[in-house]
This record gives structure tokens, sequence and C-alpha cells, in this order.
DNA sequence: TCTGGGGTCCTAGGACCC
DNA sequence: TCTGGGGTCCTAGGACCC
């Protein structure tokens, strides 16, 4: 089919959770609905997604629940129900999939599609209609030569639009825009990059590659580079992902204050830990303990197994042999994780550095 | 304001080996 | 005796994403 080019879309379910939520009790359709934690906004928890009439109050992800609270007493505040994001994305994806495209997933909301067409704008449309008629979503649609501009264009066809972002226009809609706005740069490292003169994309674009390679090593410095042009990979990947490792954590609604808490907490956390790798079926090769000291210094401890197992007493042991390294000061949060052997044929090399797929 | 939970990947320094 | 350079592994910490 001569002609055909390769186009990336990046399709991104407008406020997911919150709409998710909605779907299932209609009545609060057009309320403010705020989703995070256990649902209560008097408990140490984070705002999830808000939906946009409380996003029109200042209420954002990330946010404390107490303080959304005090912005919006109203808000109609709801517990995080992750089997459910799951059952409807998995629903989503099963729609992709519909379509003549490679679908790569990258989270509960978000994938990406990989197809030859003469009219990129046409699929898109056509993802928004079969996401539609599947779950009652809308979603949005950045369309790109690469992952990096499809990814970013989505953001600028919120909500329920279609963005075209390719070398013709990328210095023209993201030139004069903050550093910040790039998918991999965050407030550090947008700092950081200030501090060497550069703010907008356009800088860091033409800034000298050696100096962002002195200032972020040399990885991350070519990768900002490329980013700041608007470079980056093409390849849409359809193989399922493979997880380097299973964690779970808690954030206690009350500090921890002696030893014996510690170590009962590690061991619950240790149990749902060994649970998650043997139902993955992976041997183990290394576990680690993170640890949040009050008010909220983070820190963490590790150790290489001498030998992967999949024993589930030896790993049990091993995780638990970590809370020996806690110091006796109020805990606020603690973590458990295990790493797993890889399977030989995941290739990491020529993977993209931009993190969490999840 | 007072900061979740589940992830990934990168960097740096020290240990150890050749 | 005083000292190189490179490679790999381990651990801790940092940054980012959804």
């Amino acid at each position: 089919m001569g002609g055909r080019t390769a186009w990336v879309l990046h399709v991104d379910l407008d406020q997911f959770v919150a709409a998710v939520e909605v779907l299932r009790r209609p009545e609060l359709a057009g309320r403010p609905v705020v989703v995070g934690g256990r649902g209560c906004p008097t408990e140490r928890g984070v705002v999830s997604t808000a939906s946009y009439e409380a996003r029109a109050f200042g209420v954002r992800s990330g946010m404390p629940l107490r303080v959304a609270a005090r912005r919006l007493p109203d808000a109609v505040f709801l517990p995080v129900d992750a089997a459910e994001y799951e059952a409807v994305s998995d629903r989503v994806m099963t729609a992709l999939r519909s379509l003549d495209a490679v679908v790569e997933v990258l989270g509960w909301d978000e994938a990406f599609l990989g197809a030859r067409t003469h009219d990129p704008e046409a699929l898109a449309r056509r993802a928004q209609d079969v996401v539609r008629a599947a779950t009652g979503l809308a979603c949005s649609v950045g369309i790109g030569d690469n992952k990096v501009r499809a990814k970013i264009a989505t953001g600028h066809g919120k909500p329920a639009g279609v963005f075209r972002l390719t070398a013709e226009n990328w210095s023209q809609v993201m030139g004069g825009r903050p550093t910040i706005e790039l998918w991999g740069v965050g407030t550090r490292v947008s700092r950081r990059l200030a501090a060497l003169g550069v703010t907008t994309v356009d800088e860091l674009g033409s800034a000298p590659v050696e100096a962002l390679v002195e200032e972020f090593g040399p990885r991350m410095g070519v990768w900002y580079h490329e980013l700041g042009q608007g470079l980056g990979p093409q390849t849409v990947d359809d193989r399922p992902w493979v997880p380097r490792g299973h964690s779970r954590e808690t954030t206690f609604q009350e500090n921890l204050t002696t030893p014996e808490e510690v170590r009962a907490a590690v061991r619950e956390l240790a149990d749902r830990v060994v649970r998650d790798v043997t139902d993955d079926g992976r041997p183990v090769v290394r576990v680690a303990l993170k640890i949040r000291y009050a008010p909220f210094v983070t820190t963490g401890t590790s150790r290489t197994l001498p030998e992967p197992t999949r024993d589930p007493a030896a790993l049990l042991e091993a995780l638990t042999a970590l809370a020996a390294r806690v110091e006796d000061r109020e805990v606020r949060l603690l973590g458990v994780r295990a790493e797993m052997v890889m399977p030989d044929d995941t290739d990491r090399a020529g993977r993209t550095p931009v993190r969490g797929r999840i």
C-alpha cells in the first residue's frame, strides 16, 4: 500500500476514574466527584482523580484529600475501587483491539495505537466511537509521528477531542512552552534545567547536548535533548507487559511507634507480596523494604538473594528479615517489594527511558 | 496544603576482580 | 613499593509516570 504513512495515536480516557464512578451512579453526573484513598476526606490520602466539576474548584490529582475537602466540602468523596477500573479498562482495550492497529497498553486509561493510514484523524474518531460504544466513556486522541508527540498531543485535544502534533507544527505548538510540559520532565528536572538557563522547549532542543549530559548523565542528558525537539520512539509494541516485580505499601493512619508494630506490619505486607509473586510464578532475585519515617523522610533497604527462589517460606524470611534494619523512630509508611527473574526474551535494549507503565 | 499506591528506569559510589 | 584502568555487581537514592 504505497503512500500510507506510519502514525502513532495516543488514546487517553477523560477523567477515567471519576467517569467510571459516574457511569455506575448516574445521579452523580454534573456533581463534583473526588476519588481517592478510602473515600474519607479526613484521612491520610490523596486525590486519585477529580471530575471536571471538581477541577473547576482547583482540586487536582495528588492533592491531599484534606485539602480537597477544605476547598470543596460539598464534593462527593469516593474510595478507589481498583478492581472496577481494571474491569472497565479491559473493555476499553478490547474495543481498541477491534481496530486495524497495533495496541500497546500503557495503564488503566491509556494506550498507543500504531497504524499505517492515509487518514489518522478518521482512525482517531473510530477509536473514540468504539470506546464510547463499549463503555459509554469519552476519550481524547493525540496523533503524532512518534510516541512523544502523540502523547503530548492528547493534552491539546482534551476533552473528547483529537489533536495532531508532528515535526511540522512541533515548534509552533510547543516551542515557547515551559519544559515541564514535556512527558518525562517533572518539577525537579525543569528546575535544574532553569538553573542552566533553559526554560522553554525550544531552548532545551537547541541547548548543547554536552551540557545536558554533564548535568544529567549520558542517557538522560541525550534523552532530554531529544525531547526538546519532539523526538522519540515510533515503535508500538503489543507484546504483553512483563512486570519486573511486585510491591505492597501502606501509609498508616497513625504512625507506628514500636518495633513490634513494625514487625507485624512488615509481616502482613510480606504475606501479600509472596502471594503476588507466587501467582506470577517467577523466582524472586531481590527483596526490598521502603520506610517513611515521620514526618516525611523516605529511605529504603534491599538485598539480593544468594540465589533466585520461589519458596514462600524463604521469601517470607528474607522479606521480614529486612524489618530488623528499621530504626527506632515513628514510622508513617512501610512498603515491601520483590523483584523477579526476567524471561530471557525481554529486550531492554532500545526501550524508552520514559518510566511508569502503570 | 501536608503530602497514596504501584510501578519503571537512571545514576553514583564502593567492593571486588583481572 | 605504591599504584593504572576497566568491568561487573550490589546498594541507596532520586525522578518520573498513571
